[in-house]
Parts: structure tokens; C-alpha cells; sequence
DNA sequence: GATGAATGAGCTTTCATTCAT
DNA sequence: CATGAATGAAAGCTCATTCAT
């Protein structure tokens, strides 16, 4: 939770959004510097070369997703709500922050994601397995790798967002709970 | 079903497997011009530019996938066999063709997959819809909408042949059939 | 007045054509061979390379004006009418083959020319310098370097067709004549 | 009149050099770059394309010769004197200049030249049209049009220039006076 | 003679990165 | 810390030319 230099952020951000409109290919250093309002030398303070921007970028938007999600959370839910709560809170997530979503989508298929140490993968998951957790020692869930259950609802989670931010089909709050009754009913025992 | 002229085909397969290794931007023309054992210049003979040949890429590569999907089908088999089948033989598709699945997944990430005409895009995953559709008939599926049941099920089997293929979950038969009734639970009527 | 094959012709109008509209450099080989109709190695048949289709097809060019001005002559005009007949009908020529004018213009000004056989190059004015000796001979022109007076006339009628076929200014028979006598009294002892 | 960064300069200088040797197509941009003693990127910070560089390198050769005429002219001569002089000044700015000569010959029949916009084309032959104006007042020239005059003036300049400089007829100074007697015979009524 | 697929040298251009200021 | 001009390796692409058919 270390603090960020104001032109760290901005740097940041921008590429974000570059990254978002244009993708990894379609977004020079020399872009992001312009829409971060630096000098392109500046970026190379902050971030030791290209990869190490994107990299340290994946980094961020977990940061952000972890925030987002944690705060949603409270207190003497129930599990089912618990998973609603941090299923639809997640997938809302995504779709207030599209560049986010985007960015994780490339980054995700790309040849920087096995990069990652292993560590830091499996943090950006945190919650959603720390409720799997839960749900194992209640012995609501079913018997599936827990690694895999994780990605499962992860996934399922992404290409909600991703569907509804494409506008292919218009999702509402009815929507939401159908989906999310859709991969709860996937993973609890029948 | 056009035949393929010889070489361009060899393009085709040496650029899905050079995506898969170093990804779009790792792979230039001189690379894919090496493996495929052409000359630069004849790849556009065959290709007008880079770009294009990604997007006809991606039309070789779903084609691919309709056609080993199709081979598993038989007749009379009820509606959960059925769906089972399809979902475990695409996902052994994708496992036996990694390549195949992260040129896609790459590729749906990227700026190049809205270029894709509509039409394109419906047909990529013709055989799930089929399936839906039948399902609908007889009134045992959830009453979603059409098109996010379809990719909601799609991205179920590539985010598990994923999984299989990083190594990160041994998947076995049995695996493969809980995941298959995991998905199928969740797109029935309970 | 060789007898030229059907398709050596259609090569050489083809050129001529193309590089009006594109230019030397927009004009590659492909490009002639499919405007004329021909596959790009049969033009290797007619043509040792590139380069010495464009010197060919300076000569034909010439050889086309040589063909145009003659005809338009007859016996028994004094000088100052005969002068007036070349001038004119030159001029004319060039502006009813534009892509003739075009051509040589081009040409005239590029590292082709100076490889022009000293020969080659006398022929082109041939009928000026026709005229510019029978004027010698009766005294009634300037006492001007001969080769000089003779690209000077060539000049001002490749610059009146240019000018006419720009539509910068519309030149009709009035406007021909007055320049025609321009250039006469530009030439003739006052 | 703005002032020029020293290395675009050298850029453009170069440029017209290696034009000048080996023409548009025969001068790649690596040439300019280490004949300038830049690297072939910085070409870019500059200039745009190599098409922008050559259209910049024309307004910058009008503008040499625009500043090299108008050094040349007195107040209180007459219009006779007038003519000569800027006649003769200025054909001996592309004799001692033959690398812009050779340059704007190259230009004006290339594709390159109906781009310019019609302004940066009237402003070229600027001090040739004072001087008709001039003319015109005083009602010693002929009744022809504008324009069609003011360029037949300028290629009598460039012809009798490229003639010298090919060293196809010597000019002394006896030549050029003779030679702007015949262009002044030609433009004033007799 | 005629074809056109194939070649590969060479072109224009981009862009991650550096470094003098 | 910040700048942005400068770099140059490397990319995508073109096209004159060849040669097996």
C-alpha cells in the first residue's frame, strides 16, 4: 500500500487507458508520456523499461480489484450472500473500469503473465479463494481442485463483465443475479 | 472448404505456432517467413499485410475447431450426453491444439477481434448454440439470454483446457466430467 | 520503323500511361503487365530490364513525334510559315498525347537522360534543327548558338502544351499564334 | 523567414545534394541520414515522411531563390534593365545553384508538384509577375495572358541554365545578354 | 514464347531507450 | 528530478527479377 508518486500514478493510468484503446502494440512509450503529461525520460525513473511498466501496471490494477472488492464486504453473511455479494461486487468492478479489464484480458494471454512470479498470481485472487475456503469448511462445496475452482469463477466473473461492457447483451440487476445464481449453483453440492 | 494452397498453409501453421511462443508482437514477417520455409516476400502473395493474415488466422483456426467438433457428434443421444460431449471434446481440442487456444485467446484480447465481421463471430461457436438451442426445445435450460449462455459455456471450456495445459491442475478423466457437470449444472433448470 | 510485336506495344502504351498517372516510381512492373494484359515475366521477353524499357520507351516516344510533326508538312511555305507550321503542330501534338509530354518531362529531368546516346539525343529536335538551319541559310535568324536556339524553341512549345493541359490558362488558335510569333520574334534578326 | 534548426538543415541540404546525383528514387533516407551525419531516425523528429521532406525541401529552394534575386535589384533602372537583370540573376543563381536547379526540374514533373498548395505555387515565380505587372503599366508588353507569360519567362531561365550546366553550349556574359534579348523581344510589343 | 509464383535485397518508418542539458 | 532530441536496431512491406512449368 505504498504511496505513489503523483507522476508514478500518472504514467500509470495513462497506459491504462492507451492500453485499452490501442492495446500493448498500439501504445508507444512516447504515447503514454504525452497522455501523462511527462517527458518520455521520465517514464525511465520511475519504470526500469517497457516490461517493467506493464508489469508493475498488472501489479496495480490488482491492488485496485482487491480494494474494490474488500470494501464491499461485511460482517454475518451468510455464504451463499457472501458469494453474491463478492461475485456481482467483482464482476461491477469491471465493468466501472473496463480499461482494467481490458488490460487484464491481454495481459493475462500474453507472454508477460507467465512472468509473473507465482507468488503475485496467486494474490490477485485472494478473496474469491478465501471464500472458497470457507465454503470447503462448511462442506457445502464440491469436491474440485481448489485452484481451478477459483479460476472457474474467476472467469466466469471476467466474461460476465466482458459481455455486458461489449453490449452484446444488456445485463441488469436481475442478470446479475442470475448469473451469479448460474456459477453458485456450479459449485455448490446439489 | 477450399483447398489451401501448400505454402499457404505452412504460413498459417507456422504463425499460430510462433504466436504461441513469443506472441503477435514477438513474431515478425521474417520469422514466420523462416519457419514456413518461404521467402518473406511470399507471404504476401498470399496475405495483403500482417494484420490480415491474423485475421485470416483466425478463420483457419475456428475452422479448425468446427470441424473436430463436429466428427464427435452421433445421433440419438440425449440432451446431457450430448452436452457432454461437446464440451469435453472441444476442451480435449484445445488441450491437444495449445497453440490453437492461445492464438484465441490472444487474439479475442486484442484489438484485431472487433475488426471481425459479425457474421464471422456468430459462427465461431455454432456447435454451442446448436446445442442451446435444442436444449431450449425442451424447455430444461435456465431462461438466459441465448448468446451469453453460449459464450459463458465457451469460456468455461478454454478457461479449463488453460488450466490443464499451464499444468497448474492435473486433469483427468474424471476432472473432465465433473467440470462438465459443473457447467451442466449450471445452465439447466434445477 | 521497325515492325513492333503486338504485345513489345501494348508494354511500351501501357508505361507510358501508368507513369503519367503514377510516375516513375509509382509505376512498378506488375503494374504494366497487368495494364497490358501480359504476365509480369513476359515483359523480360521484350525488355532487358526496367530501365531499358524506359529508355525504349523514350524512343518510341520520339519516334511517335518525329511521325506527328512530319506529316504535317508541305512544300513551297516561306519561313516564317513553315516555322509557325512546326511550332504549332508540335505543340498540338503534345497536347493531344498529354501522357507523351508527361513522360518525357519526367524523363528529360532524371538520371535516364544523360544515358541517352549522344545520337539519340540530336535526333529528338530533328525537325527544328531542320528549320533552324534552312533560316541559317537565308539569314534571317539571330546569330545564336544552334544547338541553344533549338532547345530553347523545344522548351517554350513543351511549356505552352504544359501550361494548356494544366488549364492554368485556355489556349485557343489565337493563343497559339501569339506565341508562336513570341518565339519567331524571339529568333529572327529584328 | 523563421530560423532553421541546424541539423534540419543539414537534412535538407543533403537531400538536395543526393537528389541532385541520384535522383528522388535513387536517394533512400539511410543516404540523406549519414550524408547529413544524423541517424536515419532523426530524419522523423524533423520531418514527417519522406514525401513531407520533399515538399519542404521545395518551399525551401523557392525560398533561396526568391532571396537571391531580390538582393540583386536596384531602385531608379529602367524596365529593360529591369528584365535583364532579373533574368540574368536569376539564371545564374541555378548555374551556380545546379543542385536546386536540377532539384525543382525533378519536382515540377513529378507527382509530388500538383500538391503544393496553388499559394506556395504563385509564390514561386513572385518577381517574375512584379515585373509583368510592371510592364503591363507602362503598356510595353504584349496582350498575353498573365500567368502563361510569367511561366514561359521562367523556363526560358531554367532551359538556358540547364544548357549551360550540362556544358552543351558555353554561355559567357555576351551569351546571357544576347539570350535575354531574345526572351525581352519576345514579351514586349515590337 | 508466355506464365506468375517465388525470391530477397532494400526501402521507409517506428519506437524503446539514452543522455547531455 | 525532468526533459526531449537523438539514436539505430528492427519491423513491415515493395518490387525488379528469375525460372520451372
Amino acid at each position: 500500500m505504498e504511496i505513489i508518486a503523483e507522476k508514478k500514478k500518472a504514467i500509470l493510468e495513462s497506459t491504462l487507458k492507451l492500453i485499452k484503446e490501442n492495446g500493448f502494440h498500439g501504445t508507444p512509450m512516447s504515447m503514454v508520456a504525452k497522455r501523462a503529461g511527462v517527458a518520455a525520460g521520465t517514464i525511465y525513473h520511475y519504470f526500469d523499461s517497457k516490461d517493467t511498466l506493464i508489469m508493475e501496471l498488472f501489479a496495480y490494477t490488482q491492488g485496485q480489484v482487491q480494494e474494490a472488492v474488500h470494501k464491499d464486504l461485511r460482517e454475518g453473511m451468510d455464504l451463499k450472500e457472501n458469494f453474491f455479494l463478492r461475485w456481482i461486487s467483482r464482476c461491477q468492478f469491471y465493468i466501472q473500469h473496463p480499461d482494467v479489464l481490458f488490460f487484464i484480458e491481454q495481459f493475462v494471454s500474453s507472454p508477460y503473465y507467465p512472468r509473473c512470479s507465482p507468488d503475485q498470481n496467486e494474490r490477485s485472487q485472494n478473496d474469491i479463494k478465501e471464500f472458497i475456503n470457507l465454503g470447503r469448511q462448511h462442506g457445502i462445496l464440491r469436491d474440485v481442485d481448489f485452484k481451478l475452482m477459483a479460476i472457474m469463477i474467476h472467469s466466469s466473473i471476467m466474461t460476465a463483465a466482458r459481455v455486458h461492457i461489449d453490449g452484446k447483451v444488456q445485463l441488469g440487476e436481475k442478470e446479475f443475479h442470475q448469473l451469479a445464481q448460474m456459477i453458485w449453483d456450479s459449485i455448490r453440492k446439489l
